[in-house]
DNA sequence: TTGATAACCGAATAAAAATTCATATTTCTG
DNA sequence: CAGAAATATGAATTTTTATTCGGTTATCAA
């Protein structure tokens, strides 16, 4: 692969992974997995990948790869423990937000997955709704919140093995 | 209608039906219906609006408004986009509560335009909820929050047109 | 290989877009 | 309605991005 095939490989996977808002930014995030180019090398290959800046609504921008080129969801493992095999076969996405923690899922299993939460019967869930492709878990503190996230984002992670997911109780 | 609707309005519309490469152009393309601004306050706009500037194939540029607001694709109705109908039909009201947009729409059609909305995936929604007719977006921040509650509502004063969007491939 | 040709690259620069700041306008509130 | 507060605006400026241009490197056919 030469080298202009790999820079805009990873200019792809970069912008996906963090924020970019400038394409000195960019440059800078580069160079820090040893590719080093200028901006004006940076605006040739986002003009020809067809990256677009967007505004993050957050009052900032950031570059996003054209929807063809965003990688589509994870994952379809299997598990031991019921709850576990749930979340690792259809939950694509954990994030908390303002004592919500918010599930993704594939389309149609979210009450599933639900389900499955509610049985665990997680402490510091004050209740749980499903949609079709969303659960909200809203927590009773948002100590509690990130905690179950970082817990269920490692299980997303985690391989199957035999091991129980023991609830924090 | 207030001048900045309006004029947020026909930048939507602007962009299009003409390809519209710069701030200033599109400045020219206001004037010409009688909209005279600065290509400061259309810089603004257009990060209110979530425009962005794309490579257009061709080795130029164009404005486009947001995915969620371009047709998909040759089949869908012509020069209407899914999800504006969907808003404009059924969405009665929006409100932003603490992070969350609670939209309300005609009885029985939230799903419907929830799955619109999902659809166009947008950045700073963290997940959605709909019931029967009321839908609840959480979102990353108040701003992001804030921000598309005004996006939305420039969208549903925005008369349908019979214009078809060319999409710039 | 070698020479021709095209693709690539970066420095400098031109062009375009975002932001700042002061003013004007609109919207609230009493 | 008046005054306060919030929002909107444009001129000037800064910041960011696109392009130009000359040198370099890769590609390819003979």
């Amino acid at each position: 692969m030469n080298a202009k095939q790999k820079r805009q490989q990873n200019i792809l996977k970069l912008i996906a992974e963090q924020p970019i808002a400038r394409q000195e930014e960019l440059s800078a995030a580069l160079k820090a997995i040893g590719i080093s180019t200028t901006q004006s090398t940076l605006s040739k290959d986002i003009k020809e990948l067809g990256v677009v800046k967007v505004p993050d609504g957050d009052g900032g921008f950031r570059y996003q790869a054209p929807d063809a080129f965003v990688s589509a969801g994870p994952l379809a493992l299997q598990g031991e423990n019921l709850l576990r095999r749930e979340l690792q076969d259809f939950v694509v996405s954990v994030e908390a937000v303002a004592q919500t923690l918010v599930l993704k899922t594939i389309t149609g299993h979210a009450q599933g997955v639900c389900e499955a939460i509610d049985r665990a019967d997680w402490a510091g869930v004050a209740g749980t709704l499903a949609g079709e492709n969303t659960i909200f878990l809203l927590c009773r503190s948002s100590e509690a919140c990130q905690a179950l996230e970082k817990r269920i984002e490692v299980h997303l992670k985690t391989p199957p093995t035999n091991q129980s997911i023991t609830p924090a109780h």
